[in-house]
DNA sequence: CATATATTGAACGCTTACGTTTAATTAAAC
DNA sequence: GTTTAATTAAACGTAAGCGTTCAATATATG
């Protein structure tokens, strides 16, 4: 039975809480469960990161299994605040496709990304809900996105597509091809890959719109 | 030290090795590795599922790396061996395409499949080399595999491709979309998801078709 | 100051699991 | 039957780590 976690002492008598410390706790609970894993990081190692004491983790998560929940819930939030994509170029459909190809591949392969999926899909494998709120938080968030970009350039008559969430869906395969899955398997970001990549993004838009930009110009 | 594993007894005295052991522990070694991950996993559980003392396991493989070693190599042999797509039908060029998508996609939405590279993806965090393994006995494969049905295409005029090794990665990652990244997120392989993945196929090859299929239809 | 709450360090009990050792048993060769 | 080597069950030593307890200390209120 994990007592007693929010005794919500609201500025009661004795030593206030700290609250600080909860960002600390939650901050170094991401480090440490995002490079090791959830069975791997260690309570202790946490409170030493965080500059705490293991009592004090304790009192505020009830085990091991709740500070996990804590800071999956954190870094989804994160993800979540990172995925503002808003500032993508107006200068003609193909750039901003080429654009959000660019920002979508540079978001995704970085390190700490790379790493959460990774341990997110372990820890999915027993628990989908897990799975589920990662899939919410961002890859569905940034289909979703795609999918409002090519519907509201269908509006403005600068594409031609029936089903633009499928054709979502075909895009962002195209923009992923293999270096998803390179990066997960810890194969390293050469400048040569780069150039693939850049050179990957840029013929999967045009691919694309082979098909699908608008026969009527008006753009 | 890992004392002396491979002591060749070449049909000594005593008595003799039981080779069936051999595939025992490595079997369970793989169930349990793969299932539960590296860190999870218990020598003795696997000796136990194996039908093995745990000794004998110490005396076959010094370690559990050792053994998680062979286990993955095995593994990965495995699916080599079954990553062999030679049943495409020949009935043009689109059915072969869609044909290959199908069983790409089988292939790799097994279960059996799924966990494999969720946990293959943890343990190459902090050691590219499995990492490496991994991609060479299976992705790069099937990639390969595609690039070279493409470059048939092309040269039986079929296709009209100048990079095929890149239209190969364009439409693996078209026919994977989202459901590679759902189904390491444990999310159901519903009726409906599987409608929808058919769906997805077809319309990414027509969708490649568009570009690539060549014009003087010599077929 | 007295009281109440938060935090800490240290120690504890408990469990799991790696890897080893030992004595006993089994299955072959000679 | 004797010898040699493989296998086993059981126990061991060791280490790590979860979650708890406790006494001591820090920081607030009244």
């Amino acid at each position: 039975m994990s007592s007693r976690i929010s005794k919500k002492s609201k500025s009661g008598r004795g030593r206030p809480v700290d609250t600080a410390k909860m960002a600390q706790i939650i901050a170094a609970a991401r480090t440490e469960f995002f490079s090791q894993g959830f069975s791997q990081a260690s309570i202790e190692s946490i409170a030493a990161r965080a500059d705490v004491s293991k009592v004090t983790v304790y009192n505020r998560f009830g085990s091991k299994e709740d500070l996990f929940a804590a800071a999956v819930q954190s870094e989804c939030d994160t993800m979540r605040e990172k995925l503002d994509f808003a500032n993508l170029s107006d200068r003609g459909i193909r750039d901003t496709l080429i654009n959000f190809g660019l920002e979508m591949t540079a978001f995704l392969e970085r390190e700490e990304m790379v790493r959460f999926e990774r341990h997110m899909a372990v820890e999915a494998e027993n628990n989908p809900i897990i799975g589920q709120l990662f899939l919410d938080s961002g890859p569905r968030r940034l289909h979703g996105a795609l999918s409002a970009l090519l519907s509201k350039a269908v509006d403005t008559g600068k594409l031609d597509i029936s089903d633009t969430v499928e054709a979502a869906e075909h895009l962002a395969g195209m923009i992923k091809g293999m270096s998803d899955l390179e990066r997960r398997m810890g194969q390293p970001r050469s400048e040569q890959v780069k150039a693939k990549t850049l050179k990957r993004i840029t013929s999967a838009v045009d691919l694309f719109l082979v098909s699908y930009a608008s026969a009527k110009k008006m753009g």
